[in-house]
DNA sequence: CTAGTTTCTTAACATACATCAATTTTTTCC
DNA sequence: GGAAAAAATTGATGTATGTTAAGAAACTAG
């Protein structure tokens, strides 16, 4: 039945693994294929899972009481989502996580995760660096939010995610980096301009 | 020579450990004094590096070319302090920290550390979550900046961190906030008020 | 291919916060 | 305890981005 080499590999890029760690892993990930539009996790749910993405684009976004919604994190091919502050403390859900772009990705709970840290410790040196390298990211953008104008937000937002720029709208990035689409508008046409 | 209790289980809170891992621990730590006003780690030089603060209160700023300056991260007993993405990545750092108290702090390697977490993996499992916890409020700080006004972020502020408001000057505060002393002092005259 | 819907753009006006320039208050330290 | 320095406050004015409202452009589905 099995004939498909394993994705865990792939996921695990660097991870030395036996054949049986593997398996054993595998076991605990579970395929889901999501169509455009979809909402993949909603506010006021427990949130038990993560996702990795093979292929497609999702957003993790918070909407405000009066409506405005606030993007928190995109992700495509190779990245991790969730709303991972619930995620965390296995709590509620106050964030949505919609599909943006067919998408095939992997499931996996935080209760077998820290299961097999147990018995695989670097699965847990794994997500531990993966984890450095998204509080990096987090910090650089309260630096950016802090120091940066609308506009130059927007330049290192394209220059450092060209693949999601291609793959979201224009008001999807808006609300990632704190403006409205009236004012990324007004950006675009400065910078065509110069 | 050594009557003083350990410091370490102090850190290492709820982690199990034998007395000869807290010995072994204790080997890759060194006790730092600091004075109010002293520079703990200048831009451009490696960070090594990461803090644990037994007492007093530091801080981590960046400074953009114009000479502004941004309050990263605080840090009072029981914390953490370093500039973390030089600190991942064994890279140079890109901000200062600076010590706003006198305080008395625990330095550690991220080599020193690294190699414990190999032999006492409940260590990586600790800093895991300490790492997990610092992601969630890095994404609250996001999120806030998102969707709050400078008011409603003071407040916020001073609500989940009473005893570092009482331990900085307000323009640390403004410059944590993204906010200019004089607009910081506007919004204390208006809380005053009502 | 066309009608309907969604997304993007534009313009006029509003507002939160920044800037500049004093002045007052608080802290430091000899 | 008093002079000097540092920090906080205040007012007048500027600016980046928001808001509201409309229309243009780009998709989508029958």
């Amino acid at each position: 039945m099995n004939s498909q080499k394993s994705f865990i590999p792939e996921i695990f890029k660097n991870v030395p693994l036996t054949k049986k760690e593997v398996v054993q892993i595998q076991g605990v990930f579970e395929k889901l294929t999501l169509k455009k539009g979809v909402t993949l996790l909603n506010v006021g749910e427990l949130v038990e899972y993560q996702y990795y993405i093979q292929s497609g684009c999702l957003r993790t976004y918070f909407v405000e009481d009066s409506g405005k919604e606030h993007t928190v994190q995109f992700a495509i091919r190779d990245w991790w989502i969730s709303d991972y502050t619930a995620f965390f403390s296995s709590s509620k859900a106050i964030m949505t996580i919609e599909c943006l772009q067919d998408a095939t990705i992997y499931k996996v709970s935080r209760e077998d995760m820290e299961n097999l840290y147990l018995e695989i410790p670097q699965l847990e040196t794994f997500f531990r660096k993966k984890l450095e390298g998204a509080f990096s990211s987090f910090q650089k953008r309260i630096l950016g939010s802090l120091s940066q104008t609308a506009k130059d937000r927007y330049t290192s937002f394209i220059a450092t995610y060209p693949n999601i720029e291609m793959s979201v709208k224009n008001y999807h990035i808006a609300s990632y980096l704190g403006i409205t689409t009236e004012s990324l508008s007004r950006i675009r046409r400065e910078i065509a301009q110069n």
